[in-house]
DNA sequence: GTACTAGTTGTACTACTGTTCAATTTTATG
DNA sequence: CATAAAATTGAACAGTAGTACAACTAGTAC
């Protein structure tokens, strides 16, 4: 057999099984963030919805914070995937910022609660701010494309967070035009 | 002795004792919230904050939920008696609630954190949300105030929600004259 | 004094926690 | 084939959780 890619570098297929596994495991994580919140997080409700067992969560992620800065760390690369499309993409970047607020609503909504679950864990664990902070960081680069004005970049910033939180807490419209209409009283001059 | 207020209602000591020792479980529910996090509450870890017993705990707050929504409600009930004191006072109330969202960041950086904290769990339990909600409802009346548009009083609640999580998970600049700024774009015409 | 109520304590039970570890299976290497 | 490495399992340990409950103390009313 030629375990070989195209670039002849071997793959170690238990390596690439405990990859997929890890990536099982934290997704399963996260779907234990959105059913009962980062406190159901243990190593064995985690287990279970994974369909493992508790020792194999520990194989993977040693300690119960590792496991969540892995989870949240996934949560925020999706997003940063997510703002760097809309910064790429040509057209208006309000518009594209403002529909991907309104996705709290719905079919995101279990992921932001997710992310924000897990931004609230990280103002107490040092390891986990960095990752946290990557959300806002992004939102700041697409500011920064639209306006110099430092005041101008930190309303926007702020006006995404406070939008977010609104949906989340208030059941807020999340009506795209109405998340705009305020994004846009962020940055205009 | 003459145990009667000035309406002549009797007050039984053991009563106000116990309202005393209420309040002095909610405290200790706030301490331990600031320490270690919400998630650090339980019966023993607040009755040890206390200084009392578990079981005394739970007899005044049978279930753990009971003294979380208790803990808000203070927490709600300090900021709410707060910005209506700005509200009521004649002068730049958007410099007042600058200042109040500055303090974040100083001496009342724990009250802060605790009000997010709980307000991230109120998100998945049904009877802290309107607790929850108080902060920006007070918010929004107080920018009612100010203008009649609705995109405006939304944009600035959520710009002053946006400016605590910076200052909070940021460890963003709290200076009040950058704050009132921030605010200041969310309301102009 | 007695009777009553509110507050308070210590104890105990069951359930679940993070973590460890030796044993086992699966896969790769030579 | 044999050997080694990676993945996976089951069981176990010690610690802590929520909660219930009977017993006890302190304050009230008559």
């Amino acid at each position: 057999m030629d375990d070989t890619t195209d670039d002849g570098e071997h793959i170690d297929g238990r390596r690439a099984r405990g990859e997929r596994r890890r990536a099982e495991i934290i997704e399963a994580t996260l779907a234990v963030v959105t059913r009962d919140g980062a406190a159901g997080v243990t190593h064995r409700t985690v287990a279970k919805q994974a369909g493992t067992t508790t020792s194999l969560s520990t194989y993977y992620f040693a300690t119960l914070d590792d496991l969540l800065v892995a989870a949240l760390t996934s949560v925020a690369d999706a997003y940063t995937a997510r703002i760097r499309d809309i910064i790429d993409t040509p057209g208006d970047k309000l518009a594209g910022l403002a529909r991907l607020i309104a996705e709290s609503a719905g079919s995101g909504r279990e992921r932001a609660l997710a992310e924000r679950e897990l931004a609230t864990l990280a103002a107490r664990r040092p390891p986990l701010r960095p990752v946290a902070r990557r959300w806002r960081e992004n939102i700041a680069e697409l500011a920064a494309t639209l306006t110099d004005d430092p005041a101008a970049i930190a309303a926007l910033v702020a006006a995404s967070d406070g939008l977010c939180t609104a949906i989340l807490l208030d059941n807020a419209s999340a009506d795209p035009d109405h998340i705009q209409a305020v994004l846009q009283r962020a940055v205009r001059d």
